[in-house]
DNA sequence: GCCGTTTTCGGCCCGACTGTTTTCAGTCG
């Protein structure tokens, strides 16, 4: 799949148009473009081969031919030529925050500045000071935003964010100034990495909340302290900004500051259409300027007649117009979730007797549990050999014996191997109740071997799910060069469930393969793949990449009782 | 560069903050 290619030439193009200062609407087009790519739920290639190039929202005459360029050539002359034309160190210099195309222009130009270090050296020499419109304070900000690049490891993870906003919010909520505080940003959409932390409060006494706010323990730096915004730098690097607003633009504001940006600024020119302005402070009406709405996101939806939106749906990938016709899906709910799909015990590399996830289990108010322990092929993880497996599925048997109203469901996680066989002969895979057919070894393979390995392991009538289909863990390993569409149609067709796996490194499938899946016609299985008991919570996890792909309890097997998923998975 | 139940040309979301300015440019979300 070429689109993360595409879009990541598109973004470098607008960079480029920046540094060039040329028209501000032209730059958007391809940040535009580039966005509707990456959410684009199949192959670039695909939608080129059909014709269907201009019907990518943003995507028209001009883009089309230079994706078309792309996919012929392997490369755009526009980007090539505008590469050699912009200097590397002020795309560099536009990394650090406050620094922008026309302050780093000016760097390289009056400086020669040729990289981060040598922008850090001369800045702390005062030879950036001085230069025209950069004063004292600016150079100062400069040094401040390097020393941030420098610290940030990128994004997080989802979960990473959660602790750490987990960490936080209770500490303000204690506060009496405080009256209400939700974490909002890429967080509250529930996104896979996370870069900050925005936390949103009402409050009569801001500056009190800001002053708790810049001491709390966790804050190693303070970036700036402001009446209703102050930001803080965690010690581990996580920077968190904290903002207070008035309890009547509390829903507008919730909704501004949770984003997307994209969802935002699609909800603004719709809103403008029939005669409104939405900013942070509310819904107003232009003729008068008098606000509408604002106190609650219920009422700012409903104020462009929308239905409300779901912050996990925010990602302008349809749902506004979805949301307008009032058709929004309800999504898949923690309380639909019966059970786990997708967890190892000590019998393999688990930390866990299977009475101990049990209990746990039951603990969260599950039906059952799929103890899925590696096959003899992935022997450093413990892989169970035929007559290991058979031991396991009598103490299950004597388990479930003693139990009421739950069930462990008897399962394996089994190899594909090179040739798309798997580990374990048909014999012993039926004896399971579920069982799931991972790759754990040649991700690198090309496109069309790792394709029908997945394919082929398919075909085999007692593989119900694949775990983890395209093998990325995130920061590690990207994922497999894989025919996702190709592996979606034959979920359908050979009724074989996808893993939405939670492991929050893995997230895999992420919300769009998940939903470009289910519209393939495949089922949908989220398995925690814990090893742990505390792993086992990863289920918000992968409950989160559900519904951010639009998922009903319809097309999710933890949805269903134990003896439906049994009936549901029949080949 | 895209896009069109107000348009094929003239728009394109909206506001805050900061610093360096005497009214605004740059940057950010």
């Amino acid at each position: 799949m070429k689109n993360a290619d595409i879009a990541h030439l598109f973004e470098s193009i607008a960079y480029f148009l920046e540094v060039k200062d040329d028209n501000p609407f032209k730059i958007r087009a391809y940040r535009t473009a580039a966005l509707s790519i990456k959410n684009l739920g199949e192959a670039i290639e695909a939608v080129a081969a059909e014709g269907r190039l201009e019907e990518i929202p943003g995507v028209g005459k001009d883009l089309a031919a230079k994706i078309m360029e792309f996919l012929a050539t392997g490369t755009m002359k526009h980007y090539e030529e505008l590469k050699t034309e912009t200097p590397e160190a002020v795309i560099d210099m536009m990394s650090v925050p406050g620094l922008g195309p026309k302050t780093a222009m000016l760097l390289y130009d009056k400086l020669k500045i040729r990289n981060i270090d040598e922008l850090e050296r001369k800045a702390k020499a005062h030879k950036v000071s001085g230069l025209p419109g950069i004063g004292d304070k600016t150079e100062e900000n400069i040094l401040k935003g390097i020393s941030l690049v420098k610290r940030r490891a990128g994004t997080m993870t989802l979960k990473e964010a959660l602790d750490a906003a987990r960490d936080i919010i209770p500490r303000m909520k204690k506060l009496a100034a405080v009256k209400r505080i939700d974490a909002a940003g890429s967080l509250r959409r529930m996104k896979e990495a996370v870069r900050d932390i925005d936390i949103l409060t009402v409050s009569k006494d801001p500056s009190s909340v800001m002053d708790a706010f810049v001491r709390l323990p966790m804050a190693k730096e303070v970036i700036s302290k402001g009446n209703t915004k102050s930001e803080i730098v965690r010690d581990d690097g996580v920077q968190v900004d904290l903002r207070v607003v008035e309890p009547e633009s509390y829903g507008a504001a919730l909704v501004y500051f949770t984003g997307s940006k994209a969802h935002n600024v699609h909800i603004r020119q719709l809103a403008k259409k029939i005669g409104l302005k939405v900013n942070e402070y509310g819904v107003f009406r232009m003729k008068d300027g008098r606000r509408i709405a604002g106190r609650s996101e219920e009422e700012v939806d409903g104020a462009l007649k929308m239905a409300f939106v779901p912050p996990e749906l925010r990602e302008d990938r349809g749902e506004v117009d979805v949301a307008l016709e009032g058709k929004l899906p309800r999504l898949v709910d923690k309380r639909d979730i019966k059970g786990d799909l997708h967890v190892h015990s000590a019998w393999s590399d688990g930390d866990s007797q299977i009475e101990e996830i049990v209990r746990a289990c039951i603990k969260k108010a599950y039906r059952y549990v799929v103890i899925a322990d590696h096959s003899k092929g992935l022997k450093v993880a413990g892989g169970l050999s035929e007559k290991e497996a058979r031991s396991k599925l009598k103490e299950i048997k004597t388990i479930n014996g003693k139990l009421k109203g739950f069930r462990i469901l008897s399962g394996a996680e089994v190899e594909i191997a090179e040739d798309g066989s798997i580990d374990y002969s048909d014999d012993v895979l039926k004896s399971f109740d579920i069982v799931i057919a991972a790759i754990h070894s040649g991700f690198k393979q090309p496109k069309e071997k790792l394709t029908r390995r997945i394919l082929r392991a398919m075909d085999n009538r007692y593989v119900h799910i694949i775990a983890h289909p395209t093998g990325r863990h995130m920061g590690v390993r990207d994922p497999g060069d894989i025919d996702l569409e190709a592996v979606f149609r034959n979920a359908a067709a050979t009724n074989t469930a996808l893993e939405i796996n939670a492991y929050p490194e893995r997230l895999d499938l992420n919300d769009i393969n998940a939903r470009a899946a289910r519209d393939a016609g495949a089922k949908i299985a989220i398995g925690t793949d814990a090893h742990t008991m505390e792993h086992l919570d990863s289920m918000e996890l992968g409950l989160a990449v559900a519904r951010r792909a639009w998922l009903t309890k319809g097309d999710l097997l933890n949805a269903l009782s134990p003896d439906e998923l049994l009936k549901s998975v029949r080949k």
